[in-house]
DNA sequence: TCTGGGGTCCTAGGACCC
DNA sequence: TCTGGGGTCCTAGGACCC
């Protein structure tokens, strides 16, 4: 090498979590709430967050709520309403944005913040300006935020990890091994439970362990994400706080498990076809357009049968997928088998302005439907997301989240799989009509 | 954490080309 | 046609995250 870059100043760089994200949403939606056992997750069945009240109780994640209900009847139980804690979400980046432009929205309740160089602008030592930023996020948002700060990403999220609820943990660099000695490797960000049972065949037991391990021996015996690690628990900042906002996707994904599970072919596809409709609801929001497809059906035992389509051209209509899906359908679907979610994700995806022609105006067509859609998009904008569904959807969007005999809906369903058309019930004609 | 839903990135290996 | 070297693109699959 003919030069070595200069050793990057330190950095400061916090991470920020909100404790008990999506409960504490809704006790800050209403005060009534604060002070008692709240959990969200009713739609699912388990516990999926709570207060900790609850936890105090006994709760725990994943707890099925008739356990709850039981043992708990003082809980109350809440479904989950993602537009709210997306608001928060968003209010969290919003006030961590006026102190520093450099924001990466890491998640819903997360983010990263770089700090670097704000001592002077601001003239307070880091600490104070942490301290801070989590006054003004728990005096406007309502609920209590835990916060690291350190010189790398990886050692901030162990230092939010460290003190919840409500903790500030400061990791300066002079004092990180009492973290890494008590932190076992399996609990560093990005050390899955893969990699823990590999470095724990040479010993490794604790963070600080793979912290002394020379270079050499870690680029020989892991890959570049280990690697990176391994440099980031010592110090040096390789991974940077991204503070782009968000351009786009790599892919969108839509799965949903259903309760009872299900051996019929038309139902499950019409649990499918849902899928493809709020996957293709959310391309066209971003626009963009998908011209390979995965999608899959879930067994009982958590096995996957799916199948990967090329597109003809790539598409943001459900048709277009739902077309090329039911060819292969029929040999992914075996009949007696019992089947628990299904899901679709669309992959390569592209701008949906870039459009190539082909010659049977396929494309074409294709654009017509765009139209439609946009109209359909303006329709759900006003009278809610779920106005207006696919023909194909019905079975599903009839018999959302409950029990339910397969009665009248599925006979209906039926016909429609073979290909008859059905009016919608609010009036508005079936869209493959419209096309 | 016996199982919800939505993502990202990395690597190995094959196809194909000169 | 028994055998070089090197590059690019694509795909499948793994691992990890919240």
């Amino acid at each position: 090498m003919a030069w070595n870059a200069p050793r990057s100043f330190p950095r400061a760089i916090l991470h920020i979590d909100g404790d008990s994200f999506f409960a504490s949403c809704e006790v800050a939606k209403n005060p009534q709430l604060r002070g008692k056992p709240v959990i969200t997750g009713q739609e699912r069945g388990i516990v999926s967050s709570m207060t900790y009240e609850a936890r105090a109780l006994g709760v725990r994640r994943a707890m099925s709520l008739h356990e709850i209900k039981r043992k708990f009847p003082e809980v109350i139980i809440l479904p989950s309403d993602y537009e709210t804690y997306s608001i928060f979400s968003h209010r969290m980046y919003e006030i961590v944005r006026r102190y520093t432009p450099v924001v990466e929205e890491y998640s819903i309740d997360e983010c990263f913040a770089d700090l670097t160089g704000l001592r002077r602008t601001l003239r307070m030592p880091y600490p104070r300006i942490v301290a801070s930023i989590k006054r003004d996020l728990e005096q406007e948002l309502g609920m209590t935020f835990s916060i690291g700060l350190s010189a790398t990403k990886v050692l901030a999220k162990l230092g939010s990890k460290w003190q919840k609820p409500a903790g500030l943990t400061l990791i300066p660099l002079s004092d990180t091994r009492k973290y890494l000695e008590t932190t076992p490797i399996g609990k560093i960000w990005g050390i899955g439970p893969n990699t823990s049972a590999y470095l724990q065949k040479f010993g490794i037991q604790t963070a600080y362990d793979f912290t002394i391990r020379s270079e050499a021996w870690v680029s020989e015996k892991l890959s570049k994400p280990g690697y990176e690690l391994w440099k980031e628990l010592n110090g040096e900042s390789v991974l940077a706080v991204d503070g782009e906002s968000r351009e786009t996707y790599q892919s969108i994904s839509k799965t949903k498990t259903f309760t009872p599970p299900s051996r019929s072919r038309t139902a499950i596809f019409s649990q499918l076809s849902k899928n493809i409709e709020n996957a293709c609801l959310k391309a066209r929001r971003w626009n963009l357009s998908s011209s390979h497809i995965f999608f899959f059906l879930k067994t009982q035992e958590f096995k996957y049968h799916g199948c990967e389509i090329k597109l003809p051209h790539p598409t943001n209509v459900p048709q277009d997928m739902l077309r090329a899906v039911k060819d292969h359908y029929l040999s992914v679907f075996r009949s007696g088998v019992e089947y628990r979610a299904t899901g679709i994700t669309l992959m390569h995806l592209q701008d949906a302005d870039t459009r190539q022609l082909d010659l049977f105006g396929a494309v074409r067509k294709s654009e017509g439907l765009q139209h439609v859609f946009t109209s359909v998009d303006a329709l759900c904008e006003r009278f809610g997301k779920h106005a207006i569904f696919l023909g194909s959807s019905f079975y599903a969007m009839t018999h959302a989240g409950h029990s339910g005999t397969r009665g009248e809906h599925a006979e209906r369903t039926d016909a429609l799989f073979r290909g008859e058309n059905m009016r919608q019930r609010i009036g508005i004609p079936y869209l493959g009509e419209v096309a």
